[in-house]
DNA sequence: TGCACAAAAATCGTATGCAATCTTTTTTGC
DNA sequence: GCAAAAAAGATTGCATACGATTTTTGTGCA
């Protein structure tokens, strides 16, 4: 477990919390896929790797269990989540029923600036799609991941931004699981028409827009289940 | 400081964790305002009610603070969230984004027993509108909650479950605070008019009433700021 | 060899202690 | 008498300790 590549990068902003440094450390890697679904995350072996004790270790994973991407089984420990096809298609239906919104208020909202950082966000992107190998391919999801971010930033409701980062942290997830490597750039070219659409204050559009692209992300994934439960479960462990 | 009515209410699934207990405990005492906004939650007074140690205390503090009913101050403490009124409308825009779709997934999958749990709320709702008095108030607060919740449960989607969970609980502290006590009955017409929808698997009715029954609780509330935001927050300490 | 059972190790749940920080009260200087 | 500084008190942040539970290892017996 390579996790605390750069514990120390966000170190500086220290008058903050360090179990929610530890959690955003614990996220990345999560959603990177450096650690894989079913993972043990052990109080110890954490505060181990981040030199603090394991109170500390435990509240940051008692956050991320609150998210969603660690499941914790009493008197066994936490785990990195294993999100099932089900699950994975209950965190698509919330995205269609929100982020079409946020996409709406962003149109409302979203001033020179914002579009100058959407234009910086999808050139990384593209960066991104250029390269090939696993590595890009994660970098992939984790930009494509941050553009929504910035869109529910925009729109400037912090309820509905803290959804969203639940939300997409946990679509990372389920795209690393079940994702085809296939139609991922098509999100690229999707994102620049969102970011059009925004431009021109169209917010009919824009939502029209998101919602397709929610669609085609769920369509690119492949969510039947691979053998019995019990098999599965089996493998997981 | 009188919450641990009935500490040992749920003690019997003791198998589960204490700090959960405590945590639902707390937050039934600030949505029915026993507990009011602004509040000091210290940890040794919270373990000491609940006869656990500062440990356990803190655990549930910290769920709270992630459900926003809670503020936390670092090296101060916790306190009863006191929403702004603009806190308010971001609950309620987010009310109006994903109850309108939970409304639509729960008539796809409403079954008859489901149907006599909402008379059965239903009935519970009606009993503290005919009565009196603040408790009563906070009752019917607390009961209208609850048929959300119940509708939530219905759709079929833990995560907007939970979602719902955490913005009922807030629409409940920003009502006590900004609710005008007067049209807080007609949402229980609108209440019923929904449950017919469902019956009748109409969800494009069901939709639309519930965006209009979430209009007028909204509608319903003061969110004039009272006072410069200075002299507010030197009130609220 | 394979299985059942017991001992050992690892890990979690929780309580408690100490240092750091914040708040309040007291003291001191003007 | 009042303002500012200093000390006392209270509360949090974090580390550590110990019992409880789970998992693993080891051993005897069939």
């Amino acid at each position: 477990m390579n996790i605390a590549d750069q514990v120390y990068s966000a170190a500086d902003s220290a008058t903050q919390d360090r179990a929610q440094t530890i959690r955003d450390q614990l996220r990345d890697a999560i959603v990177d896929r450096r650690l894989a679904p079913g993972t043990k995350l052990s109080e110890g072996e954490v505060g181990t790797l981040f030199d603090v004790s394991r109170t500390v270790a435990r509240a940051a994973l008692q956050m991320l269990s609150f998210e969603g991407l660690v499941r914790t089984e009493r008197n066994r420990g936490a785990f990195v989540a294993n999100p099932s096809p089900e699950e994975a298609r209950q965190v698509f239906a919330s995205r269609r029923l929100i982020e079409p919104g946020i996409a709406i208020a962003a149109c409302g909202r979203v001033t020179a600036a914002d579009i100058v950082a959407f234009r910086a966000q999808l050139d990384e992107e593209g960066r991104f799609i250029a390269e090939r190998g696993p590595h890009a391919r994660r970098s992939e999801i984790k930009a494509s991941g941050d553009f929504h971010l910035l869109l529910a930033s925009v729109a400037g409701n912090a309820i509905l931004q803290r959804f969203m980062e639940e939300l997409v942290a946990r679509s990372s997830l389920v795209i690393a699981l079940y994702g085809r490597s296939g139609a991922s750039a098509c999100g690229h070219s999707e994102h620049t028409g969102i970011v059009g659409a925004l431009e021109s204050r169209d917010s009919g559009l824009a939502s029209r827009l998101m919602l397709h692209h929610i669609d085609h992300i769920e369509a690119d994934l492949d969510l039947r289940v691979r053998a019995g439960p019990a098999l599965r479960e089996a493998l997981n462990f």
